[in-house]
Order: structure tokens, then sequence, then C-alpha cells
DNA sequence: CATATCACG
DNA sequence: ACGTACGTGATATGA
């Protein structure tokens, strides 16, 4: 029999710390929880024990059997987020069926100590997890230590057997007491003999293995003087020191190891809170489910109310339920329409694309009534309908947006994690022969109301229905429409860059005077740091840094560093566009992005496969790349992009009247900046000023600390600060914003943008000030983006609907967070020029004026 | 599957 | 003594 003793407190410690932040949406702390039980799960896997005992430290600080005042007095209380977590894990433990051990008067220490020493006598093994070295000593032929670490800030358990310890200390586990009782531990305030430090008590130990020995024979042992001297004046402190450090191995506690075995517990309470703490992948690797457990329980189903009925979906029913609005969802295979369901609440009704000309008719009829539908991911439903050239109308309820509205920092919004997230329970569903998707959607109706009803009451009824709704059929025609490529341009640059990449690999193998994958950090580290001995600046978790940073700083230093940062730039440009974008162009030549609307916390979309959001333009290389991107025969690309939305929006947010003076001149507002921070008319304003206060403009806009900017501006950390605060003298509103922000963030745990958006900030209540800091800089950042977000959604919506209201055959193809790209036949470019300008600047009104400047071109690279 | 790096706003 | 600007996504490497 095996038992795994869980050093408990130890290792939710470390799960904490661990783990930067986790809460549930409503503000819950669940790191420690979740890394727990990861960790107990790991531990179950690799250990594979028969009886599991968690032990638990009792709440109020004890005292060990003895009395040295001192004694943990001080040590540090764990944060409250720590503490709160604390009986929601045993809690959980406690369904889950894992048996805890707590013991008056003891520490979960001298539990492990008790349960070891128990196990060994009864000749069985014991495996102790900890994050703590005092249980080491416990290591005994038939008990190891799974010690938990953090090397190079990577989580690891390092297994300590008798022979792993005499080989890192050259000692006995038993003689660590002795080891400890001589040099101290702080954290556990044993005292230790004063100037004796780890050397010299694991030299002293080595030698004459017990403090005993070592005191009654003090005169005649080969020791320093000095050390000699220090023994002598701490023998009271050392005896003392002794006992301990000495871990009990007697606690009053069951030590029948049958006692420990994993009992049934109560799957579905253990279900119940894991759901209400969003931590669906432990549902999961617990294999437990809503209606019981794995224990598939048949009586705990039946007593349910009666499943509701399974009927398959015909054209009268469809008809009379979209009279009103009806509850809907769809499966899509690529932009094809696989099945549909529908929920009355007393039914659910099903069809599938098998049905053929009944399931035309269905679909006909959606299409013509998306108006009516409330259904989830509706970019789809809008996309299918491009497909069927039909633009459909917007849908009436998105749920998936309704739930990214509410807590976009969420990466899962599937109709069945959400339903468990909101604590519904699923009703059960007949069998007849209907996929998973359709039943698990009978939560659907009422998931939609409880959204629609938090919607209302967070005040974002208007951001879901007149933005983020309407702007997902936008996105579904941009998407449905791509962006022309010039596959053979493309591949040709390709060459070129294989052609250039050959000559650096070779020169930069002569170099380093062997061959080795330029491409691997790992190696390169080697070679630039080890066999060339550059000096190293850096290191990253797994070895060297070998970042652009930290290369340039190199340069001149060795001819090899500027041929590695030019192969780099051109193996990215290689691998992620040229063969990337080749990779995805479609049979129509065009590439076809994905445009992800719930993604980002800040409110701004992203895009993948491609991501057509970060195509090169910073360097002459890689700006070529845009040339492949362009128009059709017969068409243009017309151009618009903000000019400098986020600090406008910053000026208006703040109501600085400085900034708002500086954008009302016109002028600019870098050059401004530097004029008003350095005191100077703006025609003395040298491009050093200038781009100094574009630094700092970026940086406001960031949460920016005097360190980070002394980096990216390259002065010291005193004038970078000097800047700071005459920035924030000047622009005092800014200030005012910034702490404005930050204290009521902190106060209500959230930040919004101006429509509304909203998103939560548990960092800012973290106990680790880097987290914290982290926390404070989101809450200055995100009004300022999602308010940039918010406005260039709007935009893009108006320029869709005047588009299609002025009947113009441009269209919409891409948005780049600031700009917009439409491809326009060439008789509509100048009026496309104006209904971008006009929709764009005039999409929000705010105190100073939105500037939007557009360019031409037949390709990306000219119409920028 | 995590990490390091680097592309964009 | 620490660690260091906001938001993304794709790629290659290597445990």
């Amino acid at each position: 029999m095996k038992l795994l003793a869980v050093d408990s407190n130890s290792v939710l410690n470390r799960a904490f710390y661990g783990i930067k932040v986790l809460t549930t949406k409503e503000g819950i702390y669940t790191n420690g929880i979740y890394g727990f039980l990861n960790i107990l799960l790991k531990l179950c896997e690799e250990v594979q024990p028969d009886a599991i005992a968690c032990a638990f430290d009792l709440k109020a600080p004890t005292f060990r059997h003895l009395k040295y005042e001192g004694y943990k007095a001080q040590r540090k209380g764990m944060p409250q987020e720590l503490a709160d977590q604390l009986p929601l894990l045993k809690e959980l433990l406690e369904a889950l069926g894992f048996v805890m051990v707590t013991c008056e008067g003891y520490e979960a220490d001298d539990i492990l100590g008790t349960l070891a020493s128990a196990s060994c006598s009864q000749g069985e093994s014991c495996v102790i997890a900890t994050g703590d070295r005092d249980s080491l000593q416990l290591v005994d032929d038939c008990v190891t230590v799974r010690l938990a670490t953090t090397k190079m800030g990577r989580a690891q358990a390092d297994v300590y057997d008798v022979a792993a310890i005499r080989e890192k200390y050259g000692v006995s586990p038993r003689e660590l007491i002795e080891v400890k009782a001589l040099m101290g531990d702080s954290s556990d305030n044993i005292p230790g003999v004063a100037g004796i430090g780890e050397k010299t008590a694991l030299d002293l130990i080595g030698r004459y293995h017990s403090i005993d020995y070592i005191y009654s024979h003090l005169d005649s042992l080969d020791i320093k003087a000095g050390v000699r001297q220090k023994l002598a004046a701490g023998e009271e402190i050392c005896r003392l020191s002794r006992e301990l450090a000495e871990i009990c191995r007697t606690a009053p506690i069951p030590t029948d190891l049958e006692h420990y075995r994993r009992q049934p517990g109560d799957p579905a309470r253990a279900y119940q809170l894991l759901a209400k703490l969003e931590m669906f992948s432990l549902i999961e690797k617990f294999g437990l489910t809503d209606a019981g457990g794995p224990g598939e329980d048949p009586a705990v189903q039946e007593k349910e109310t009666a499943p509701l009925p399974v009927e398959k979906l015909t054209l009268e029913e469809l008809t009379h339920q979209l009279e009103g609005e009806a509850h809907m969802l769809f499966s899509f295979a690529g932009d094809e329409m696989e099945a549909m369901a529908l929920y009355t609440g007393e039914k659910v009704l099903w069809a599938d694309r098998q049905e053929g000309e009944s399931f035309d008719a269905l679909a006909q009829l959606v299409e013509e009534r998306a108006a009516q539908l409330r259904t989830w991911g509706s970019k789809s439903l809008y996309r299918w309908g491009y497909r069927r050239g039909k633009t459909l109308t917007v849908v009436a309820f998105d749920s998936q947006l309704a739930a990214y509205l509410l807590s976009p920092t969420s990466s899962d919004y599937s109709v069945a994690r959400l339903g468990a997230e909101y604590q519904l329970t699923t009703p059960p569903v007949e069998e007849q022969g209907q996929p998973q998707w359709v039943s698990e959607g009978a939560v659907f109706p009422a998931l939609c109301r409880l959204l629609e009803e938090k919607i209302e009451e967070y005040g974002q009824d208007k951001l879901l229905r007149e933005v983020e709704q309407p702007l997902a059929r936008v996105l579904a025609s941009m998407e449905w429409l791509g962006f022309a490529l010039d596959t053979q341009g493309l591949a040709q640059f390709g060459r070129q860059l294989d052609l250039d990449l050959d000559q650096l690999e070779k020169r930069i193998y002569q170099y380093a005077g062997e061959e080795f994958n330029i491409n691997s950090p790992k190696q390169l580290g080697e070679i630039l740091f080890g066999r060339l001995g550059l000096p190293a600046k850096k290191k990253t978790k797994s070895g060297y840094s070998t970042n652009a940073e930290v290369l340039d700083s190199l340069r001149g230093k060795h001819p090899i560093i500027e041929d590695i940062l030019e192969y780099r730039k051109l193996a990215k440009l290689k691998s992620t566009y040229v063969e990337g974008l080749l990779k995805v162009v479609g049979p129509d030549g065009r590439v076809h992005t994905s445009f992800q609307q719930t993604e980002t916390r800040t409110g701004r979309i992203s895009s993948t496969e491609p991501n057509l959001q970060n195509i090169p333009i910073r360097t002459e290389i890689g700006s070529n790349l845009r040339r492949f991107f362009h128009a059709r025969e017969g068409a243009r690309l017309v151009d618009a992009d903000y000019s400098q939305i986020e600090l406008r929006v910053l000026a208006h947010i703040a109501q600085d009247a400085n900034m708002i003076a500086a954008f009302a001149s016109g002028e600019d507002i870098h050059t401004q900046t530097a004029s008003q921070v350095f005191g100077l008319p703006p025609l003395f304003v040298t491009p050093v000023m200038r781009s100094r206060a574009k630094a700092v403009n970026f940086g406001i806009v960031y949460g920016i600390g005097a360190f980070s900017l002394a980096q990216d501006i390259g002065v010291s950390v005193a004038e970078a600060d000097r800047y700071i605060k005459d920035y924030l003298k000047t622009y005092s509103g800014v200030q005012k914003y910034m702490d404005e922000t930050k204290a009521k963030a902190k106060e209500e745990g959230y930040v919004t943008t101006l429509l509304g958006r909203r998103r939560y900030l548990p960092e800012l209540h973290a106990s680790n000030r880097v987290t914290r800091a982290f926390g404070e800089r989101v809450a200055m950042n995100t009004p300022i983006q999602g308010t940039a977000a918010d406005i260039i959604k709007i935009a893009m919506i108006r320029v869709f609907d005047r588009l299609a209201a002025e009947g113009l055959a441009s269209r919409l193809i891409l948005q780049v967070h600031d700009e917009l790209i439409v491809e326009s036949p060439l008789d509509e470019v100048e009026q496309v020029k104006t209904i971008l300008r006009e929709e764009m600047e005039g999409a929000m009104t705010l105190s100073v004026p939105l500037k939007v400047d557009t360019g031409v071109g037949e390709n990306w690279y000219d119409a920028k």
C-alpha cells in the first residue's frame, strides 16, 4: 500500500504564488485552488497512491509543544486573497472524497511526520508532497519527498530519497535536524547558533553527525577557533533549536492507512463548486457531470423532471415560431449549414441537411427572418448568408457577444460552458438521435434571458445592439470578400529571400566556426555567449536571451551579430509572411482572414488564419510585402486611418484643457507636446525633443513607468522620470484622470469605455505589487484603447451601411485597429474617400476633432 | 504543449 | 531586492 501525504498549506501556497491571477467573473480568487487541484491530479498520476492524506495546519497559529516565544510568531500571515480560498478548497476536497487531516496543537508538518512514521512501521511506503524543505528530514527507506521548486521561474518537482539527500547535502535525512539546529531557519524562526551558516553546519554534521557529539567533545575536535567559540557561546540556543527543528512524529491522528483511502464524496456538489469557480477543465479531469459524477447513478437522473421532447423541425412550426423571436442554434461546416435547432422551452426541434428539400425550405425561412433570431455566434450565420448571395438582417440577440461584453476575459463562450458558468441546470433531453450540441442547447433560452438581463443591468444594451451585433455582419462580409494576393509576386519575393538567407547562413556558420540551427535560441546562445565569448546581457527561463534588443547592444562587438539580426528578419518574413500567406490563399486568389470578435480584453477585434493585422510596415524590406496585397482589376484600395486616435481619446476622457487645445490647433501633436513640456515655441523644438515627446505620449497611454521610458528612449531613469513629471504637470487633467481611474477601478473592480464596455481588474487587489502595478496600468490603458476600439467599430458599421445605402460596389475588406481598407471600383474612389472620412470622423463626437488620413493605390503599399 | 521571438496598432 | 508599457497572433524549437 502506498500513501501520498500532501502538505496542503505549503502546496496551496506554491500554487497561489505560481499562478498569476485567476478569478471568476464575480471576482472570487481561484488561482490557489486551481493550482492545488492540478498539482494533486498530477501527483496522483505520477505516484499512483492507494490512499491520500491532505494535511492542513489549523487556522489559529499553533505553537509547538515548546515554549520558545518568538517561534513562528512573526511569520507573515497569508494574504487575504489566499486565506479566502482555503475554506473553498477544503469544501471541494471533501466533495471530491479526499481525506483531510488536521490536528489541534500540531502543524501540517507534524501530521506528515506522523504519517510517514506510521507507514514505515507498517511496512508501507509513503510519498510526501510539499514545497517546504523542512520535510526532507522525514525521508527514509520507505519515505520519499517530492519537493516543489521553481527553477528559473519554472515549476518542477524534485524527488528526494535517502541517496539524493546524501548526494545534495552530504548527510543523512535525520542529520538534517542537527544541521538546522546549528544554522537555524529564519522562516521558521529557529535561531540556530549565531555566526554558523549552511556551509559550516553541513561540514560539522557531515563529520560528527550530531550536536550532542560535538558539544561533548568540543575541545578535542578539529574545529577552527572562531567556530569553536561561536559554538560554545550558542550551546543553549542550539539545543533549543534542535528541539524546534525536529518534526513531531506522534501527532494524535488516525494512523491506519485505510482511513485515507479516497471516499465517494459528493460528486454533484463537486461539480457545482467547480462550475461556480469556472474550473471546467478540472470538471473534465475529475470526470464529473452535473447529473452526479463518475458513478453514472441512474437514480439521480430519474427523479428530475421529465425530459424535454425532441421533434423534427417542420416548416409550419418554424413559420409559426418566427412570427415572434425564436431561439435557434446552428452548426456549420465551413460556410455550409449542417443542422439547426429551435428551442421553445417546452421542446427541442431540430433538422439537419440530410433532410434535403425540407431542410432547404427551413434554411430559406431562416435566411429571410434572421432579425427574429436569438442565437449564438451570428457571424457564421451571416457568412452562410453571403455564400447564398444574401445580406441577412441583423439578429435580435447574439448570446456569444452578450457574454463577451459581460466578461471579456473568458476564453470560452460556448453555450454549454456559459450554462454551467451561470449555474443553469441543463434540462434533460429525450434521445432521438440528435447531435449532442442540440441537447446541450436546452439551456439556451434560459441562458439568453439571463444574459439579456445582465446586459441591461450593466448598461450595455446599446453597445450590444448598436455596435457588436451589427458589427458581426460587417466582419462576416469582410471575411467573405477577402483580400486579393499576388501569389506569383509573393513567391518570387520568397525566392529572393531564400538567396539572401543562404548567404547569411553561410557567413554566420563561418563566423561561428561550425554549423548550427540559427533558429534555435538555445544553440544560438551557446555559440554567441559560449563559443564566441560575447557578454550575455539577459537571461530567460531556459538560458541566454538572444532577442533583438540584446543583439542590438552587441553590434560592433562581432560581425556575426549584424548577420544574425538580418537573418532573423528575413527568416521571419519568409516563414510567417511568404510561406504563411501562400498556405492560406483561397482558390479565388484571395486571403480570407477570420475576425475574432470575442477575443481581446479591451474590445478590439483580432485577426487569425492569417493574421492580417500584423503585416510588416516598419522596415523597408518588410513593407514591400504590402505590394502583394492588391485591388482587383479595375479597382483601387482606399485606405483611411485615424490620426492619433488614442491620444485624442485620452484628451477627451481626461478633459485636459491643454491637450484639447493642442489637438484643436491642428498642429503636429508630438511637436506641440514637446513645446508645452519643454516650454519652448514650436519652432524651437528639435527632432530629438519631438521624438522624446512622442515616446512619452505613447508611454502615457500605456500607463508609463520611468524605467521603461528610459529604456525606450535611451536616457537615464532620472531624466525619464523628469519628463514624466513635467508632462503630467503640463497636462494636469491627464494626471487627474490617471489617479481617478485607478481609484475608481479599485473601488468598483472594473473599468469602462465611453460606450460602457467593461473589464474587470482583479489584479488591483493582488498582494504582489508587480501584479498590482500591472493592474493599475491596465486600468489606465483599457478605457483608452477600448474607447478607440468602440469608435472604429461604429465607423465600420457606418461605412458598411452607407456603402449599401448609396448602392455602391465598393466594399470594406479590412480593419487594422485604426485603419480601414475599402476595395473600390475606379469610378467610386472619390466618393468612397469622402464616405470614409465622413463616417470615421463622425463616428463619435469628442472634445477634440477626430482626424482621418486617406490614401489610394493599386496595392496596400501605395494606398498607405 | 510551453517558450522565445518578432510582426502589427 | 525586486522588475519594469497596453493589446494581439504565428512560427520554430525542444522538453
